[in-house]
DNA sequence: TTGTTCGTCAACCGTTTGGTTGAATATGCG
DNA sequence: CGCATATTCAACCAAACGGTTGACGAACAA
């Protein structure tokens, strides 16, 4: 077809849709079957399932066949390149990276438990 | 009319596709007069016009009038939004925003020159 | 005025998107 | 086996997308 795009084309197109971004936020919480990733919605099971298909794509999403059940874990680190690419043009511009990493480092390594920063 | 849509979706769709991130990249360097944005594609100075447009309904972008120019200009605070979500998922997860944001008041405050790389 | 440049608008075109429905394919259970 | 469950596939549809072209208005110069 059309030829392959810049996964970068493809991660903000997954990321465009109000759908797609509320099952990434689903995932957030916990690993899901498509039937319950389905549920909450207003709309068919086989719309999930496409919606589904582009997220696992885009590589933001893997999944994994378990008897009848599919399961769908959430695959953060697809962001990356998305995330790296925004810094470009963020208020961030003067941030050295390396010290970013350090910070992040010092940031996840310190207190992994005491967070709790899983509001809605 | 469809509707307004959540800002989110307007700047992923506005990223997603990579004629209107190169403009964002060009813009990046300078600000620029619509006519110079089309200079360096291959397509018509309107199809340019368009993706300013969705550019600049994103926030993207402003543009400015001066005589027969338009300037263009980049509007980075606008991928804020769209960072802060991703920050949810990616590998970030545990940092706390907080000192986030005292990491970037002390990185863009201490070596504001210093930093040199603009790759791309 | 006439003419040129800058940029948008309007109409059109083929392709893609996001959704539907119904059939098909597995898998598991009795 | 026969039947329900889980998920995808295939065909279809309206709407949006990304591009084109030609006409248009606004600003400047002669």
């Amino acid at each position: 077809m059309a030829g392959m795009a810049d996964p970068l084309d493809t991660v903000f197109h997954a990321l465009a849709d109000p759908t797609r971004r509320r099952i990434l936020s689903m995932l957030l919480e916990d690993d899901m079957a498509v039937t319950d990733v389905a549920a909450p919605f207003e709309m068919s099971l086989a719309a999930i399932s496409k919606h589904l298909g582009i997220l696992t794509r885009a590589g933001l999403v893997s999944q994994e066949r378990r008897g009848r059940v599919k399961w769908c874990r959430l695959e953060p680190n697809a962001l990356r390149d998305a995330r790296i690419w925004m810094q470009s043009f963020g208020q961030f511009e003067a941030v050295n990276l390396d010290a970013f990493e350090r910070f992040l480092e010092i940031e996840l390594g310190a207190d992994k438990g005491e967070t709790d920063r899983k509001g809605g």
